[in-house]
DNA sequence: CCTAACCGTTAGTGAATCCTGACCGAGCAA
DNA sequence: TTGCTCGGTCAGGATTCACTAACGGTTAGG
């Protein structure tokens, strides 16, 4: 019963099936048979893969008549990116310490 | 084209563990027994998770005497960012389009 | 030589994950 | 009403993953 793992973004993306989802997803919204109609794998894989990226905020759903329309949240995926991006920043700024040989030390 | 899932980024940065040994890498290299102090898992663990940061070139390894000095590698972290910095614009611009369909004067 | 410290590898276990197939409710048309 | 499509959920089985524990190899120092 881990909330963080289970609605966690990066292990949302860690599967290839739900990221090609979220690409397709990016081009914009579609529906759920449209979606498993263009992957390799049944409905149920992707509407259980579609509940794995609601439930971390990547996508949101929208009802249209019989159908489920998915659209991705962009500010999840900025969210995401722009962890990333500290990553690579402060990665460059410890390198440069290191480049210039600036005693440096970290806790 | 084959084994992307063992040796792929978004694998290797959907376990928590990993994400905190390349958080700690980001801000300067370290050594495994290093890395291992910090975190609740033993030192063999350590050791297998850089196993798979490193097959997925998110860091590198350098020998210093009897340890091992480990490093993040800004580039990988950067291509990831930038894929996911694709999707975020490819849904920006969907987005627009489906506000044009809709009201091509909305502000 | 021997000892100590550091690290990678392997074997094995328990848990989490992904998939298919079947079942059932919701909405639309004849 | 009946019939059809679309989609979420449940149950199962097979695969993969993360961890601990024990072992062997390498380097530095006495």
């Amino acid at each position: 019963m881990n909330p963080d793992r289970a609605s966690d973004g990066w292990s949302a993306l860690a599967d290839g099936t739900r990221r090609a989802i979220v690409s397709r997803l990016a081009d914009g919204p579609q529906a759920v048979g449209q979606l498993a109609a263009e992957l390799p794998v049944s409905r149920s894989a992707v509407s259980q893969h579609l509940k794995v990226l609601k439930d971390a905020g990547l996508v949101s759903e929208r009802a249209a008549g019989t159908r489920r329309v998915y659209r991705l949240n962009p500010t999840a995926v900025a969210a995401l990116r722009d962890q990333l991006d500290t990553f690579w920043q402060r990665a460059l700024t410890s390198y440069a310490d290191v480049a210039g040989q600036a005693t440096k030390e970290s806790a």
